[in-house]
DNA sequence: CCGTGTGAAATATTTCACAGCC
DNA sequence: GGCTGTGAAATATTTCACACGG
């Protein structure tokens, strides 16, 4: 997706490995481990072993252990690691520690799933807008007493985005709008997009681009359970000259 | 995540370069190809090279080749892919071409984004149950006309599974009873899991679990933009010594 | 010619295994 | 003694570049 990442030369902490590349598959995995640590604060636990934190989060202690080197030595040898001090650590190298603002695209289901979790604001993700285009969405509000937010038109987009509040910004329209969307995304200002609609985006390379397919997700799982399938005898599959039709092919694919 | 993985021996496709380990990365850009195809297929293309189609899946024409090259050769050098038999051939490895049942676990905002997500049936998806603890929700008509889809209780999980309806199970609940739900599935049969929900799932190693987290994508663009605003001399970072408060961190990291 | 299919080279990531430090 | 941090080895993935076939 992007390429690794090479910390700027100016930044002071002594106790960091500077200049070093951290590996996206690394980058990846960080906010597990972070919020893994959370929980093991909340249950009272101020240390960890890469042994336990790993097996916590589903990986092995030595890419655990590998990982975290990428941000420094952080760990306690013949000890552990501090559970709030590397929580710290590594909220920090996530960019946690600062106030993001997020604006919100569509306030369909999804949109309205994305404003009820949680989660959200504890990271320092700030919904600073959620648009809509359908009258009567709009000006409705959304969100938990304390974090209420407001469906507001999409023409409000740029205003919300040229005004400096948002650096994030969430796709979750229809697929048919989406690039629309990402357009003016862009165009106002926003460099990191968060893609739900099931299209290819097409942006610019300073532009940051991360997707979520359901559809996707769902055919990996498909292709595994079909290969666990493929082991048991009674199992079959059409061969070409049986099942390649290519008349009736083809608009079925698409929703 | 998974293991790449070997073909069964007995495949009988002579066309197939059978016994060929697939890498995962592979199979997880194959969906993208297939949906990219169908959006071909519906312009009514025909025919498309690599190149096309590799610029319209955002990839390099390299690796789409490569892609292809481990389902066998499917286009003729010169011209390129025949748009339709390729989609089919990437279907069928996929196991699209054969239909799967999807129980849904949790009908709140996420479990209706789910349910509304067209593409789904298209690719031989077909949500067999919808289910909620809430006594308000438990009853209610959710889908489009057609494909109508109620919400049951929970209680019927095992039946559902275990009358051989549902092969993937989607967690859509809130974290607190996700592994619960998860345990399950898991006992009822499923092998195959979609989690939303923002834990670490403990399973068994003959459970593929796919996890889609919100959080987690939206970290990972922090830490670009953070990166992004790093090159730029008018930001900076607190230091160890400035902002790291071992007492006010902790419960504030979980939601 | 043109564009696929693919070995070989270059990168990236994971795993191993152990030296070093508490 | 125990556990981190890390070079070195093993894998996995991407990219290169070109032989080959239509």
């Amino acid at each position: 997706m992007s390429q690794p990442v090479r910390v700027a030369e100016r930044r002071r902490d002594a106790n960091r490995d500077v200049n070093r590349a951290i590996p996206d598959a690394t980058i990846a995995r960080l906010p597990i481990y972070h919020r893994v640590l959370g929980q093991l604060v909340e249950s009272g636990v101020s240390t960890v072993s890469s042994e336990e934190l790993a097996g916590a989060c589903g990986v092995s202690s030595a890419k655990l252990r590998k990982d975290l080197s990428h941000l420094g030595s952080y760990g306690t040898r013949g000890v552990g690691y501090d559970v709030r001090f590397l929580a710290y650590q590594i909220a920090r190298e996530l960019g946690l520690t600062q106030p993001w603002g997020v604006v919100i695209v569509g306030a369909g289901n999804l949109g309205h799933a994305l404003v009820a979790y949680r989660g959200f604001a504890s990271r320092g993700f700030e919904i600073v807008g959620l648009l809509d285009t359908h009258p009567d969405v709009i000006g409705q509000r959304l969100g938990s007493p304390g974090r209420e937010v407001s469906v507001r038109p999409m023409a409000d987009l740029e205003q919300i985005v040229l005004g400096g509040r948002a650096q994030i910004g969430v796709i979750a329209t229809p697929a048919e709008v989406a690039q629309d969307v990402c357009d003016r995304l862009v165009a106002a200002g926003v460099r990191s997009i968060l893609n739900f609609a099931p299209v290819v985006l097409a942006v610019t390379g300073d532009v940051e681009v991360r997707k979520v397919d359901l559809a996707v997700e769902l055919q990996i799982l498909a292709f595994h359970e079909q290969r666990r399938n493929d082991l048991i005898p009674e199992f079959d599959h059409p061969s070409d000259a049986e099942a390649f039709d290519p008349e009736s092919l083809g608009e079925a694919i698409n929703a």
